[in-house]
DNA sequence: AGCTGATACCTTATGCTGTGAGGTAGTGTC
DNA sequence: GACACTACCTCACAGCATAAGGTATCAGCT
């Protein structure tokens, strides 16, 4: 579903987040989309129609585990990590850093 | 064509790659493909059907312009960056830095 | 002369990914 | 009992890059 010549990784950032953020703690949903865009100060703003997808895929591939949980009076799906989705994440934070990598070797050169 | 919600940026590399190139110095399609290939140490590798379209895009924006040169028995169109282009450029990099900068903040955090 | 491979340009069909708009249901407040 | 927020979900749509195709010129080889 991935593997591409190029890297997958402008458009896979959302992947690499949600996996981040599972990384630290377990979350659900609404509270990931909510994560996101506090936590990288606006920078992104996936959409539910994004993320919860994403948790589904992540999910069917064992990247991540999901249980029901009744907290404050709310049912939630709480995701947690799994040991494959921690290697991925280490796959995908790599590859985030070749790109980023790429950009900088072009952009800075010469100025901060 | 732009302007969404999200940085549209993820997507955009190349435009931002291409300005910058042509910030440098005067180049042709071709070998705008080759320079992002060594330039980025293979961390991209966009292909000439994503350069070429981009190079269209940009010069019907009058971002860029071009030229016709016969160089080495080779006729090659040559592109320069215009002050439009010019204008645009910073705002793709200063939309990268934001991005790159958001991601970091959810990477970085507590570790190298 | 004929072949191959590189240069140089171009276009199209295809597919992945995120968006935006929708829809359900429970909770809490005024 | 209306409204807003939480919490989950899905689908039609569109942007973007890819892969694969096409044309033409030039250099080198045999």
């Amino acid at each position: 579903m991935l593997k591409k010549t190029n890297p997958s990784f402008l458009n896979g950032v959302p992947e690499l987040l949600v996996l981040k953020l599972l990384s630290r703690r377990e979350m659900y949903g609404y509270e990931i989309v909510r994560a996101i865009q506090v936590e990288t100060r606006e920078a992104f703003s996936f959409g539910e129609g994004c993320i919860y997808p994403y948790l589904h895929y992540l999910e069917s591939e064992k990247m991540v585990a999901s249980r029901r949980k009744e907290v404050e009076g709310r049912s939630r799906n709480y995701y947690q990590i799994t040991p494959r989705g921690g290697k991925r994440l280490d796959e995908l934070s790599a590859e985030w850093n070749r790109v980023a990598g790429g950009i900088a070797l072009l952009l800075g050169g010469q100025h901060a």
